[in-house]
DNA sequence: CATTAGCACTCTTGCCCCGAGAGTGCTAAC
DNA sequence: GTTAGCACTCTCGGGGCAAGAGTGCTAATG
């Protein structure tokens, strides 16, 4: 089913078109607006062989063409040409990190606020994740005579805080001590090496010691962690939704929903390219009219998460690879840079 | 302008009929629905004079009669009946956080998503914030040998981290022994109270100060907080924005976007009964179509926040009313029992 | 034999018009 | 003061119609 040469052009034609204009292309608007040296008849023959691939379709008889998810498929996997970004573009994201805190959720609303205003339409960022999670430290802190929040980072730098209440007082210089002595025991240590250990006699530490796992375990399961999703509105904005307030609702009901994340591949996170899925190619029903541009962030074998754009099928896919790909490297670099190769620097005994 | 007795009733089943139907009231809809002892003439000359005051409206001509914004103001002043939610109402309520975890954000969520759920509207929760952030406990875990990470749990329970990155490589030993040190300097102080002392010689340890403070200041710009929003779907499924994508989308803008909190007018902080402002009382010009009802929730004199519903001016206020007042009570009354009257446990001192 | 001009045909879209329905406001009678 | 009666106004939905866009076929062409 190899395209002939003209054939393959004219699509690629009605794809970029459509995706500006997203009105149903005609042979005649196709021929002026590529200077082609064709008449529109044959345009239009050319078409119905499209048409009978399945590579295109027909609203209705008397309107123009409109990609099909295998034209777009086809296209993305063959025809397109490859965006690089230019490096006015990339200074101008570049410049936007740099004046950004120190902060990874930052980078993440970032990532995806820049994603989103370029591609007008959604983007999302799942907070990194790794596949052991180990505590590094943790603190209590007094709030009342019976209960302290207790504070955990794990070596993914996140951070998590839980609520104790005790059955007896506590004093703040207590909490200390338990907290300095549970450090030493545990620190580097996963969920499930912690829950090994011979139970402690005291109460109090027995409570905060679970609370610890649950915390660690939390963290390990990562469709737990909401991801950060921007551009929603954009999204809402395009023309597919325009007056359509019912599909419109139950467009951001899907996207805002945080189930998202199970609906993304999980061989995504493997693959070290950015990986597109278009449309009815989703495995869940509700995003069947949406495409997704992802890539995996973070450094080789570290802590990681995805990143990547929400859109219509109707997308610019050159563009949206290059913007994606480039704010994913950006994004690993400073993690490489800031939270160091997580793998190596925060659990050097390398051990499993 | 006092109203007579019969008039006032009539604009209340307005009210409660437009309330309940979105649709224009005729007079002959309202005497057949209520079983009134008047004909729709009477009705209609009643709603004459009701126009001429300023309490309803007409879309046109030979439409029914809507509540203007002045009419719903009448009746919730002093037209509205007392609700109080009934016993079993209530349980359900309290049932849900007693599923919950213990943790102040949690509960947050579920007050929000409570109320929007109950009145099929969106809600809104800002998290609790003290009109005195005092340090209570720093922390500093090591990331790379050349960047730590600072976590701070300030006397509201709340903890906020950042990303330091030092010029010179340190380890996990000589940041414990700083962070303990500072611990002791600086525990219970206030930003400006920790920017008076003498500057530190080392430059982590002013690294490490100079973010402290910056944290506790982030913390006392009641602003900068991001509020929990549930229920946004709910609000925009409501009649108003049916089919009206410009202003659903609209709305969504003015909804989600972090803003709102200044939209809130500073004084419901201090009133400590529900608070409403009705369409274009509202001193935002975004915001004027929406009617807020409110409460402050939180121990008196402690931390506190505001809790409420974000919805159409046509709201059931009595309903709406009732569930703020209790969700606010349960909130605030799970505050005190587990971080403790906030001013009296944490800053013992009591010197301002 | 691929290409093209010409043309009939189809379908959408916007527009106007019209009648039904809902509701008001006035007036005259009770 | 209240009400029945009635004329009047405005919206809403449907039908009809013309314009426009685009296709698909056919026959002519280099």
């Amino acid at each position: 089913m190899a395209l002939s040469e003209r054939r393959a052009r004219i699509l690629a034609f009605i794809i970029e078109d459509y995706v500006e204009s997203a009105q149903p292309i005609g042979s005649a608007a196709l021929v002026a607006r590529h200077d082609l040296d064709l008449s529109s008849a044959t345009v239009r023959s050319e078409m119905k062989a499209l048409e009978e691939d399945g590579l295109i379709t027909h609203p209705h008889t008397s309107a123009g063409r409109v990609p099909s998810n295998l034209g777009y498929r086809t296209y993305v996997g063959s025809l397109m040409g490859e965006r690089r970004l230019s490096s006015a573009e990339e200074l101008t994201i570049l410049h936007q990190f740099h004046q950004s805190a120190v902060n990874l959720q930052r980078w993440l609303s970032l990532s995806a606020s820049v994603l989103a205003n370029s591609l007008h339409t959604a983007a999302i960022a799942t907070p990194p994740h790794m596949v052991e999670v180990r505590l590094k430290q943790l603190q209590l802190v007094e709030l009342t005579e019976e209960s302290a929040l207790l504070v955990v980072v794990m070596n993914d730098a996140a951070v998590l805080q839980h609520t104790l209440q005790f059955e007896e007082a506590t004093t703040q210089d207590q909490l200390t001590r338990l907290a300095g002595r549970l450090n030493q025991q545990l620190e580097g240590k996963t969920a499930t090496e912690i829950e090994a250990r011979v139970p402690a006699a005291a109460v109090i530490e027995r409570q905060v010691v679970d609370q610890v796992v649950a915390l660690l375990r939390s963290e390990e399961d990562a469709a737990s962690e909401t991801p950060v999703i921007e551009g929603v509105r954009e999204l809402l904005r395009q023309p597919e939704y325009e007056g359509d307030s019912d599909r419109l609702l139950d467009t951001l009901e899907a996207v805002e929903t945080s189930r998202l994340q199970r609906a993304i591949p999980a061989r995504l996170l493997g693959s070290d390219d950015v990986a597109i899925v278009i449309g009815d190619e989703n495995p869940a029903e509700r995003y069947r009219d949406m495409s997704f541009v992802l890539s995996r962030y973070g450094p080789a074998g570290g802590a990681g998460g995805l990143i990547g754009l929400l859109g219509p099928t109707r997308l610019d896919y050159p563009d949206a690879v290059a913007h994606v790909r480039y704010v994913s490297d950006v994004l690993t670099e400073l993690m490489r840079r800031f939270y160091g190769d997580a793998e190596a620097a925060v659990t050097p005994e390398e051990d499993q």
